[in-house]
DNA sequence: ACTTTTCTACGAAGTTCTTCGTAGATAACA
DNA sequence: TGTTATCTACGAAGAACTTCGTAGAAAAGT
């Protein structure tokens, strides 16, 4: 009754859908820290994880190995580079803050927002209502085009 | 020399970085489709799902039981509803598109722009120029606030 | 009526991601 | 110098995601 053939090959996955790499929501947190502090030791990182995440109101704290592993695979990937010439290694990010944002914001417009950079705009704007100062600075951006 | 003792219970997976749910690449790719079509077949998801891979220039296509194993799940999830009176089931989406995109565009400000709706807005318009009247449109807004 | 197509359901493989435990080395401290 | 703390490296567990094969039912076609 059972077939006994089993040759399965997956392919590519996450291959379709998830367009080419991007940082993970770990990843992103962590690259956040390093570009307003790098460079940064493992724990600094962890400890300043962690203060945001009491400041979120989330229970539980991250542990250090964890975030320790994350750092090292970002190494890996080439996402943070790392000074290893102490014993507490210091890491900066490989990748720049607004190159990293462009990209994702790219990506995210597709998926989300089908590609429209207006709805995009429009939905943020009509949600999150900007001072004075900021609309200034927008209008000045507009005009400059 | 090696302990015993082995009791790892892992708790809550998933819950630290990425703060809740939110609809996988997949899914959302899926709900795109939903919220323009629907109600709609497993098959023209599928068929539409493959046409849209074609128009960026990928290749290989996607299974159709692929994609209706994600549809399944988002169901379990909550994310559509089915229409069972026929043998073929017609989806349609529980969650509205504005909601949806409202509440990602809020968590990827988090996560990316480190909740800067400005830093935001700039970047978006920076990359892509609106046209006249997608300014005036923008103008326009602004105003109303 | 028989065959072929089309659909759903189920299960499992394989990948990626987050999590942490443990071991070994190095530094700090007593 | 011996103990304690701190750091890196490694490995593995478990969850979530995407992928597809196979089976069985229903419909369509001949």
């Amino acid at each position: 009754m059972a077939p006994a053939s089993k040759s399965s090959v997956k392919k590519t996955m996450r291959s379709f859908f998830s367009t080419s790499a991007k940082p993970t929501d770990a990843e992103l947190a962590i690259l956040q820290i390093l570009w307003e502090h790098q460079p940064v030791s493992v724990r600094d990182v962890n400890d300043l994880l962690n203060a945001q995440e009491v400041q979120k109101g989330l229970e539980g704290a991250i542990g250090y190995t964890t975030t320790l592993k994350i750092m090292q695979i970002m190494a890996e990937k080439g996402l943070v580079r790392r000074d290893e010439s102490n014993k507490t290694h210091l890491y900066s990010a490989t990748v720049s803050r607004e190159e990293t944002q462009k990209a994702l914001l790219g990506k995210f417009m597709d998926a989300v927002f089908h590609g429209s950079p207006m709805q995009l705009v429009m939905q943020a704007l009509g949600n999150y209502s900007p001072s004075k100062e900021e609309m200034k600075e927008i209008q000045k951006l507009l005009k400059s085009k």
